[in-house]
RNA sequence: GGGCGCGUAGCACAGUUGGUUAGAGCAUCUCCCUUACAAGGAGAGGGUCGUAGGUUCGAAUCCUACCGCGCCCACCA
């Protein structure tokens, strides 16, 4: 039994115990037949990122479920791993290059991967040595990357699956183009922003006319690409010009009035310019009414040779250029300003331009009805709740999802062409609702190049350049992490192996993440789980909230609001980091954070120590750790009490933990660490400290709360656990304790509550007529009945040493007098305090605070009374509540009593 | 246009299915460096639980409307 030092230094320990506790394979997870399994799959953070408050929430959220639940007795597994990210790490990369003045077309696609591989190798374990100064228990040997060989194995599987089951196509439409990133993005990549734009009116004007039709738009510049101008077929202004054409201003190209019920009369001039090329909608209409899609764009977002003179100028500018080219003709009606929410890369904010084009989709729909089942019938729950409706509505209105991405960082398509009979002649048609399951002609989708076209026998053979959306490889996490697929024919014992481990691990127990990834990554990882594995992925989804500043808004580095937790660890340590953010962490609310709310945390690190070095010191070398704590009835009553507190403290932070409610739990283990062993235990204890029993509560009672600290807490609980118990093994090794419910006993906790509302109340008369906390005062107390009596003269001691009491009388209760002494009444007694002098006393603002609470307490009397007058009450409540208030009515009429008592006892 | 979350003490928050006099933290005030801890101890003050109705014997909790704040989804140009 070593000494613990006299301040606590989490500098000196914290490091220590993560190595110490990591090199005895304690985060290590295998098959274990003789336990059930407990596995997390992380989510992974992007190999770009470096840890931030929103990690540092989720990632001790997941690990306090597996160090527990290690305790608890299962076999644990938390996989770790970083994502490969494609468009964030690839502009890392080339913001990098930029620096050198070099493009990636500069030095081309091989040289590129090179630079980011490089990159990969020297940035990519930065947050998961961050990770690991968080004190994750992580298997870091298993630590996984979603572009490792085998991982991307998986991804290839996967696409060549779903092609063959006819659930990959390539299709010409209307995505989400970034001009920044250039590169297509899928619907969940470009979210919506309200933006305060205008809405332009325009004037069309009619051919062979002096009319004009008024049409509203907010995107001017695709007026370019227009290819007709749309009414509703029945609004009777405009009937009579469908058919008609119109001189489409600036290009002077001729485009039709057509009618079409997607028009809503009702808004701007109702009548509606089409430009299939650049809008989701008039995509639509444009393959109704067999339009020309005429695309105005490059992919950098500039015009290109069909917008005529503005070829070559952003398609920002050329818009204003347009509105002061059609003033200048009289074409524009007028600008109003006009709210609307406008799509962002999210990657880069740009605003993104819809864009016709040909890319890889996923067929969504068949992939979502087992996914959507599971949720419904339960077999995969969220947590809170509320996040199921969230889930249902997207899933119910699925949409494709496009796949193909134009940047060079990711799996690329294992997609390719035949230079001769390929690429043009294998366009598919999208708008079937079928899916072709067919070959396409010239197109070879495989794990390999081919040597040549199964076609036509050409050796010209190009593999597609795009690679795929970085969710397209996450979503097989939970399996493909564990090196799904196993390829039969080259089995060799680590792949048997890491079949074991798969069919033992998943499905995996709890995904832990945020709200925003529900659709990228939550829903799909359900999707595949079920595709590809006949199953669910996980049981339950926690979904916490997202970390805010003090006023509310999102932290995050952009903003410069963040709180750095490298910062707060290096301030405060990791213990207090943790802590102080789960106790602020109620069931997926947001949290607001401040730096000061550390100090929670820091404070409490402080305590536990300083409590451990107290009962250290009081153990005074004795060896109690293989006592056996006595049975209840052998000990007194203070040693009985903790226990009993300890045990009912256990049973709630079990139910606690089962629910997924931290901060609940937490909160649960400060207070019964805090103010019950702490403020009164410790104390209680002082006074019996010679006995052996005392002392052997004493340590069993920190042992077994360093145990119930430890998932929290994992680094300040190791040290001190090993100084303690002079062992050098590790909390994770140990038993979660039982819950000996022998010991809970409601009896003694209501004696031992009795003892500590008469100490309060003594401590209260000393305090509010300033008696010096050295010096003693003469106490009487006039118990109520002889139980009161009983248990107070059986813990005199308690009170003489904790409430400072010199000489402390019993007198019966009917007949006590008073002269100018302070009085107070506790329940179950009265007390009178004697002091050395009156100094400091007065009789008359003694009476006016008495009068204060006897009419406090009548408010509640007349409530009650009320109550328990009332038929309907007595009828409709349960008994037990009625019998209650009938208790606390009687209750309160005997403390107006005392306190009556004590008025007219005053001089 | 739908959907969700939040308005509780000066501040930022708990409050599990409705049930004694609504709780801890920070801050404030008083007294104390009492031999585990001043990152501490002993006390104190501070709330008509956003507003207005309703259901109920009983509402911070359930329902309705409204007012603020925040978020998500959606092809009205």
């Amino acid at each position: 039994m070593e000494e613990l030092a006299k301040k606590y230094s989490f500098k000196d320990i914290e490091e220590k115990q993560y190595l110490g506790c990591e090199k005895k394979s304690l985060f290590h997870g295998e098959v274990n037949s003789a336990k059930k399994s407990f596995s997390i799959v992380i989510p992974p953070p992007n190999v770009t990122g470096i840890l931030h408050m929103g990690h540092a929430l989720n990632n001790t959220i997941q690990d306090i479920l597996i160090r527990y639940k290690k305790m608890a007795g299962f076999e644990t597994l938390w996989m770790p791993g970083t994502d490969h990210a494609g468009i964030a790490t690839q502009n890392v990369v080339e913001r990098k290059l930029a620096k050198e003045n070099l493009t990636r077309d500069d030095i081309g696609r091989e040289k590129f991967l090179e630079h980011v591989w490089a990159w990969k190798q020297e940035y990519g374990s930065t947050i998961i040595k961050q990770l690991r100064s968080l004190g994750c228990a992580c298997d870091w040997q298993r630590t996984r990357f979603t572009m490792d060989e085998g991982y991307s194995d998986a991804v290839l599987e996967v696409f060549i699956r779903l092609y063959d089951k006819g659930l990959i196509y390539r299709g010409n439409r209307i995505i989400n183009w970034c001009p920044r990133c250039q590169t297509a993005l899928s619907d969940e990549e470009a979210p919506h922003k309200d933006m305060e734009g205008f809405l332009y009116h325009l004037k069309y004007p009619l051919k062979d006319s002096k009319q004009f039709l008024i049409v509203a738009t907010t995107r001017p510049e695709t007026m370019l690409g227009d290819t007709a101008v749309a009414v509703h077929p029945q609004d009777e202004r405009y009937k009579h010009l469908i058919g008609k054409t119109i001189i489409l201003p600036l290009t002077q190209r001729e485009i039709k009035i057509i009618a079409d019920d997607f028009v809503d009369p009702a808004f701007g001039s109702g009548a509606v310019k089409v430009t299939p090329a650049h809008d989701p909608n008039d995509y639509a209409m444009g393959k109704r009414h067999d339009l020309e899609f005429i695309n105005i764009l490059h992919e950098d977002g500039t015009c290109n040779e069909n917008a005529g003179e503005y070829n070559g100028r952003d398609r920002f500018e050329v818009r204003q250029a347009i509105i002061e080219d059609l003033k200048q003709l009289k074409l524009l009606e007028k600008i109003e300003s006009h709210s609307h929410a406008v799509g962002h890369c999210y990657r880069c904010h740009t605003v993104i331009e819809p864009f016709y084009s040909k890319q890889w989709f996923v067929k969504m729909k068949p992939l979502s009805l087992p996914a959507t089942e599971a949720v419904k019938d339960g077999r995969i729950k969220f947590h809170p709740d509320r996040w199921t409706k969230v889930y249902l509505n997207w899933m119910e209105n699925i949409q494709d999802w496009c796949i193909s991405r134009q940047i060079w960082w990711g799996h690329r398509l294992p997609v390719y062409y035949c230079g001769e009979c390929g690429e043009e002649g294998s366009q598919i048609s999208n708008d079937k609702s079928q899916i072709p399951n067919k070959r396409n002609r010239g197109i070879i989708v495989a794990r390999e190049r081919p040597e040549k076209c199964p076609d036509c026998g050409s050796a010209v053979i190009k593999q597609d350049p795009d690679v795929l959306d970085t969710w397209f490889s996450s979503w097989l996490w939970p399996f493909a992490t564990f090196g799904w697929p196993f390829d039969q024919k080259t089995e060799d014992g680590r792949q048997k192996t890491a079949k074991q481990e798969l069919d033992y691990f998943y499905p995996t127990a709890v995904l832990v993440t945020a709200p925003e990834i529900i659709f990228f990554w939550v829903a799909r990882m359900i999707m595949a789980g079920f595709e590809f594995m006949q199953g669910i992925p996980f049981k339950d989804i926690y979904i916490h909230g997202t970390v805010r500043d003090d006023s509310g808004k999102k932290m995050s580095k952009s903003l410069g609001n963040s709180i750095d937790p490298l910062e707060i660890i290096a301030d405060y340590g990791t213990d207090a980091l943790r802590f102080s953010l789960i106790s602020i962490t109620a069931m997926g609310q947001d949290i607001y954070l401040a730096k000061e709310k550390f100090e929670f945390g820091r404070n409490f690190c402080n305590k536990i120590w300083n409590a451990s070095r107290f009962i250290l010191m009081n153990l005074n070398g004795q060896d109690v750790s293989q006592e056996t704590v006595l049975p209840k009835q052998q000990l007194n009553l203070a040693d009985a009490w903790i226990l009993s507190r300890f045990n009912s403290t256990l049973l709630k932070l079990n139910n606690s933990l089962a629910q997924y409610r931290l901060n609940e739990a937490v909160n649960i283990v400060y207070e019964f660490f805090w103010h019950q062993l702490c403020d009164w235990y410790i104390e209680f204890s002082k006074l019996n400290i010679e006995d052996t029993a005392t002392k052997t509560v004493l340590y069993s009672v920190l042992e077994k709360s360093l145990r119930i600290i430890h998932p929290f807490m994992p680094l300040i609980s190791d040290e001190i656990w090993q100084k303690v118990t002079g062992n050098d093994a590790y909390l994770l090794a140990q038993a979660w304790p039982e819950v000996a419910l022998d010991y809970i006993d409601e009896n003694i906790e209501k004696e031992m509550q009795l003892v500590m509302d008469v100490c309060v109340s003594i401590r209260n008369l000393r305090s509010e007529n300033n008696i010096k906390p050295k010096d003693k005062v003469d106490i009487a107390l006039y118990p109520e009945d002889k139980a009161v009596l009983n248990i107070l003269a059986k813990n005199s001691n308690y009170l003489l040493n904790l409430a400072k009491v010199e000489n402390l009388n019993f007198a019966d209760k009917n007949n006590f007098q008073t002269s100018i002494n302070p009085t107070a009444s506790a329940a179950g007694c009265v007390i009178v305090m004697s002091t050395k002098s009156d100094e400091g006393f007065d009789p008359i603002k003694e009476k006016e605070k008495i009068n204060a609470q006897i009419r406090e307490l009548n408010q509640h009397i007349q409530r009650k009374d009320k109550l328990l007058n009332n038929a309907n009450y007595l009828k409709k409540a349960p008994a037990d509540v009625v019998e209650k208030e009938k208790q606390s009515l009687l209750e309160l009429n005997q403390e107006i009593d005392k306190l009556e008592k004590i008025k007219s006892a005053l001089k």
